[in-house]
DNA sequence: TGAAACATGAACAAAGGTTGGACAAGCCTC
DNA sequence: GAGGCTTGTCCAACCTTTGTTCATGTTTCA
């Protein structure tokens, strides 16, 4: 019990993994910042402490929300700490962009008014109402998708506050769950492989791509937001999938994500299409274009895609 | 100590046996991380006490989770303990569920493979297989928490891909939906409000503790990840609210959080409950004693309060 | 006494780490 | 827009860690 009580050490790999930083960058930011200084092993070998790597989630933090190494390296944990929070906050806005669609139906005013009124139960009600009416195609390309972008853009605006924001999403989250049963897939089905790369934090946008690709007939494997590029890769490795599909939405650090980008590409199996949609997308074309990547503006664009290289594959060897 | 009491001693191949390790690896932890020194006999032989081989075990139970026998050969047998204990979560719940169905055990082990197989269509069929057999308070309890438990321990140490990880809180999100319906709360249901405060971005906790209480009966206002203090308590007003729960995973920058919840319980009404539970509330124990919140240490312990003041409650003014 | 079990030091291979240097892309300054 | 700084990445050569194997000698015990 009086014992010292010595915490446990990490090697390299453990904290990589848990701090989403390379090994390399790991030792690059300690031999140029200073930034941690772990224990070292009779031979050599970093032993990193749980204090260690809270500071490094801490810079990982800062830096994925645009700050540069170099500024904050030197800064104290408590310091830090503080950036994060202030970052956080800022940070938490959809996207607006896409010219408004005027034409907006009466479920997407209701819908509207029923987030505004923290009503959840009716949002629910409306969405759900919506999903049944319509052809699954109009519900998502005219319901769920202007409605996220309407949402995005109050709340950026400040015409929108959080709670309602977190409300209406946390809903058309659990609506669209509803509306999917990714196990549905026929047996020669194709796969995909859905998520949002590293440092993009919202998956809205790709849980309607998931929603689509399911309703298209596709086998689904949904990630979520955030994934580094070698984690996607080994996931499509592991699902056997014949395509990845990743959501772009924040605008923020567009290098980062290209270079992403890139890397996914180069660790696909050639034969693996990689589609990219979302907001953010049009700020990659370039690099899209040069890996060969499918850039897909829309969902009914995301539809088709999927629709013409549906299920007609031979059926996968095993 | 000398004469008194000597327990009996082990030669190595007993040793081997009862750890299962090799003779051969046993000399060679021995000699390179002194890990226990045995007595030897007059011709030199080893003789195990059963104190050395109690240690050995728990090296190979931390050992097997993961951890490299030079970082933990040098912690003591308490350090040790610990270590083992977090590290094996899962699979102690998993032996402890010998008071009732062993089915229990099954749907864990089942799910913890999917996972690792990357099978997301495996590990929501055994989710949902769970949610219909078992009464819903044992699948939460017993089947969700601890693989949350287990998934998050590993991913920590760095033993679970964070793309399976992925998969697999996708998954559970899902089925978790799947399980609720928010909107079938009775006429006179009390109305529960649910989150995480700021800087806690794991919200799955909280989905499990709006699963259960909305099996309970209430009604379910549920919110998602990283709110601050004041969109908290503007959501507990605008949805009437008798009370707010929250769910507090993350222990980094407790200062922070124990703020937020100061905070927040001063802006809400006094008759407004506050909830608090999940695996990092233990550390903001002062705090919620002196604000006077309730701090709930099982879903189990959540269900009883959500029972004992259920919709109990005279029919709310409009 | 002789077979089985054990001790010891040395060696090995595979996995994982370390280092320094190089490099490219983005950014800033003049 | 040339040159310099910042920052993430990559590489090659080398070192550590760790489980295993081998050769050789010693102890134990039926």
């Amino acid at each position: 019990m009086s014992e010292t009580m010595q915490s446990p050490l990490h090697s390299v790999r453990v904290v990589a993994r848990r701090t989403g930083l390379t090994p390399d960058l790991l030792r690059a930011w300690e031999k140029r910042y200073r930034v941690v200084q772990p224990v070292r092993s009779a031979g050599g070998q970093r032993n990193y402490s749980d204090a260690d790597i809270e500071r490094l989630q801490l810079l990982v933090k800062v830096t994925a929300a645009g700050r540069s190494i170099g500024q904050v390296a030197p800064l104290g944990n408590a310091e830090l700490r503080e950036l994060a929070a202030g970052d956080q906050s800022a940070h938490d806005s959809l996207d607006a962009t896409e010219s408004g669609n005027p034409a907006v139906g009466r479920y997407l005013n209701d819908a509207l008014g029923a987030a505004e009124h923290f009503d959840s139960n009716l949002l629910e009600s409306t969405l759900r109402a919506a999903a049944l009416q319509l052809p699954s195609d109009q519900a998502l390309d005219q319901v769920f998708g202007p409605l996220l972008l309407e949402i995005g853009a109050r709340w950026e605006q400040g015409r929108f506050p959080p709670a309602n924001g977190h409300l209406a999403t946390a809903t058309i989250r659990r609506v669209l769950t509803w509306m999917t049963d990714f196990r549905a897939a026929p047996e020669n089905a194709r796969t995909i492989v859905i998520g949002t790369p590293a440092m993009q934090l919202h998956d809205l946008g790709a849980m309607l791509a998931a929603t689509v690709a399911a309703s298209s007939g596709w086998r689904v494997a949904f990630l979520g937001a955030s994934l580094p590029a070698d984690e996607l890769a080994r996931a499509a490795r592991m699902a056997h999938a014949d395509a990845v599909a990743l959501s772009i939405i924040d605008p923020s650090d567009p290098a980062h994500v290209g270079r992403e980008l890139g890397q996914l590409r180069s660790e696909l199996p050639r034969s693996v299409a990689l589609l990219v949609g979302g907001a953010g997308a049009a700020a990659h074309a370039d690099v899209l274009e040069q890996i060969g990547a499918h850039r897909l503006d829309s969902l009914a664009a995301l539809r088709s895609w999927l629709m013409t290289r549906g299920q007609g594959g031979e059926p996968r060897p095993e």
